[in-house]
DNA sequence: CAGGATCCGGAGGACATCGCTCCACTTGTT
DNA sequence: AACAAGTGGAGCGATGTCCTCCGGATCCTG
């Protein structure tokens, strides 16, 4: 627990409703940062929480203060449950299972995922909860490999690269379950020493899903449409 | 072969300097964009070209057609090459082997992998171009798959998928080797049906290689750096 | 419920970028 | 020599982003 740009103790008391507006920033900007990224402008983020721009910035000195307040606790959730599946008692399992929740939010969240290809927002603070990640990681991986699960030739390195090739999908669904998970199936098929050890493969999507995924993976922007072509 | 913004036949013989300057332009416009992507400007490539802004525009009449110029024909060549890799003699040798030249290529050039992730340039044309490459791609897995070497719960959109993934970690070196090859190999551990027909991992990368080559994935573009904080 | 501290909104300033054009000047060609 | 063809780069207009200013609304205290 950190304070970042919370209420500094008790030093002055938010007034009732900027207080509430507050809320309305964090939920808002939570909301957007999630489906747009952090690339979204905090001119969005006050227009979803129905609040004037001023207020966002009157209660985030800026940008990386907002990135912060919301996504350095989400790492250090990540890095206590990296923690915990490497502790858990089947390491092949304890590996899965934190892929998955690593991938699962970074496709629902586009702005951690955004965190974790080194957007420049709070870089310095980001990079150093990321880090707090890696002990526990690096276990993991290793004592997948120690039991025979985890073929012996990768590295964390590889594994790291893995997840976040993975997440570049987004967030697409195709058929009921979001794609990460037929991806993360195959590789992990790739990955482990026998194959018998793993599920069965999510159902298949059809060819415009992925397309469409393709498409939406590399940002929504669109570069100026030609302006005065006369 | 076409003729996007190629001197029309025989109409009006450029003058000499001027064809020089054009295969400046050329020159110049496909090494940037292989090295930033389609997003660099017409003005960085005429100063890579040594060149005024007004002689890229009075050669190409817009980015469009500089990026026909350069695009259209390379993945034509790719259609061909899946059409070639479809008749090999061994499927799953094909099959291998046009995902390495699609990845060698995307990885070596930015500008190709924006055209494949649905860049908004010259999209009409670009999209029909990659549909051309459509039926041998499916070929080449139906084949793959009929001799079962391809798993065969896996269809087209999920081979593209995986490539995509891939090649979004870009050319990054570790070791000798590109990236996409380790993951390459991964992948297609997954996707074989007997481990036994598979190569060696390529050499493994430091955990430092991988986390550049994700920072440059999502593109180089730092966000405005707080202009005038005062 | 008065009055002052606190907070609000949204217009807009400062700056950056990008696609593209204008036009005074230079160069190639006949 | 003479003229068409070609050149470069300042700069226009549109768009986008971060952030501030300040008249006015709102809350809390006494």
């Amino acid at each position: 627990m950190n304070e970042v740009a919370e209420d500094v103790g008790e030093e002055r008391p938010l007034r009732a409703d900027a207080a509430r507006n507050r809320e309305k920033i964090l939920t808002a900007a939570s909301r957007v940062f999630a489906e747009r990224g952090l690339d979204a402008t905090l001119d969005d983020i006050a227009e979803a929480a129905d609040v004037g721009v001023a207020t966002v910035y009157r209660r985030f000195p800026d940008k990386d203060a907002l990135v912060l307040a919301l996504f350095e606790d989400a790492i250090d959730e990540l890095a206590a449950l990296a923690a915990r599946a490497a502790a858990s008692e089947n390491s092949w399992e304890g590996f899965v299972s934190f892929l998955e929740v690593m991938l699962e939010r970074q496709c629902d969240n586009r702005g951690l995922r955004d965190v974790f290809t080194g957007s420049p927002y709070a870089q310095e603070r980001m990079e150093a909860a990321k880090q707090r990640i890696g002990p526990a990681f690096s276990a993991l991986i290793a004592r997948a490999q120690a039991d025979g699960y985890l073929r012996s030739d990768v590295n964390e390195g590889d594994i790291l690269a893995i997840e976040m090739m993975i997440s570049s999908l987004g967030g697409a669904k195709g058929g009921d379950a979001a794609l990460w998970r037929r991806y993360l199936a195959i590789a992990l098929d790739g990955l482990v020493v026998r194959r018998e050890w793993t599920r069965e493969l999510p159902p298949s999507p059809s060819l415009e899903v992925i397309i469409a995924a393709l498409h939406v993976s590399k940002g929504v922007h669109r570069p100026h449409a030609k302006p005065h072509a006369g």
